[in-house]
DNA sequence: ACAAAGACGGTAACAGTGTTACCGCAAAGA
DNA sequence: TCTTTGCGGTAACACTGTTACCGTCTTTGT
């Protein structure tokens, strides 16, 4: 490996970079339509062969995009939370999965409803995606340890984000305006917990 | 109007009718990416131009496709419910919604997920496709006015289409394998509905 | 009854898409 | 120094949605 070959490959590394980059831009400003080879490596400055020589096809360049969603939702997910109560945390990473929806709909679109079309996501690729709902139960396992809530912390988190997703993707469709859309989210997921709150109700054991 | 043209009205009607089979037929075979105007049109057995006569561009296709969906789901949530009792008609419903979903998913995800690329339907086919929903909030009614839920109809039937909509969503795009799927669709239609459960509990009153 | 007019449909073209064969060129190895 | 290797730009391929052109057919005006 010689200093000129792997600064070659720090460039190719910053231009597959610049490459994620100006996809991001015209995701957002134009939708999943403008997501063109000619028209990315035009924002970029280089040929289509770039791309091709990079990502290997289209898809390619895709997973990486439906990649760059899932981090940009882990950090949102991550820093959305700042309470130490673990009940409280948790009903702050509701909103937060809400407030990124609606933050970067564009890539809740490409990540959760198939926005990029023809691109399904293999094994490796889901698997990389739904590490980010490691938080969720790691929220969920929280407040059962403190005893906030009782149950399967696998079956309350994927609750959660069924209620979760279905309200915001609802939502991003167009179906409820936004202050109807936020009741309904808050709703929801207080009534998917309520069954799992420990107390004097008679001892349901959902599931 | 002469006989001739009403007959050639109605032979149009026919072709239009051919024209929405053959594209069923692709989309669920093959899925949405198989709609190309050239392939629908030589499964017809016509040329495009008859598509663009007929249906205006392929977004008027589209727009047919995605109210032959919604037209679809509509007779299977009907058909799906059976019993006499208001609230056992509304699980029944709510497990039609899922049926219909795994027996169709091209189409749920046509409906639901955006599936059709750059199709976004106008505010009246919007209108038209949320008239499926009527059933379901008609069967929130049912059981309001029998006594067997207490609360707003429009938002117990709001909250039971996120809930459904959300699990069938991940499932459907393959987060959830089938009996895991189910367990988890009926555990959150009941968590949605609890709350609104009249009896004892001391007077919760959700929203 | 016969010509003028209008509508439908097939052919072939247009611009745009993803993708790749070809070629030039710069660097690595012998 | 000469060969080889690999990257990148150009131009082409097959495909997409869409439409101008033209022939054919029915209706209409006189």
């Amino acid at each position: 490996m010689t200093a000129y070959s792997e600064a070659q490959q720090v460039g190719q590394e910053a231009v597959r970079a610049a490459i994620l980059d100006a996809t991001t831009h015209l995701l957002v400003a134009e939708g999943p339509g403008a997501l063109t080879v000619r028209r990315i490596s035009g924002a970029v400055g280089c040929s289509t062969k770039v791309i091709y020589t990079l990502f290997g096809a289209k898809e390619g360049l895709e997973e990486a995009l439906w990649l760059e969603g899932f981090a940009r939702f882990e950090r949102a997910l991550r820093t959305g939370r700042t309470s130490a109560d673990p009940l409280t945390r948790l009903h702050e990473c509701g909103a937060a999965y809400r407030a990124y929806a609606l933050a970067e709909p564009e890539y809740y679109r490409v990540m959760f409803q198939g926005a990029l079309p023809g691109f399904v996501p293999d094994a490796a690729a889901l698997a990389a995606g739904r590490r980010a709902f490691d938080i969720l139960y790691a929220d969920v396992a929280s407040c059962l340890e403190a005893g906030q809530l009782r149950g399967d912390a696998q079956e309350i988190a994927d609750l959660l984000w069924m209620a979760a997703h279905g309200a915001t993707s609802l939502e991003l469709s167009g179906h409820f305006g936004p202050v109807e859309a936020e009741q309904r989210f808050v709703t929801l997921c207080a009534s998917v917990l309520t069954p799992f709150l420990p107390g004097p109700p008679d001892e349901r054991t959902p599931s």
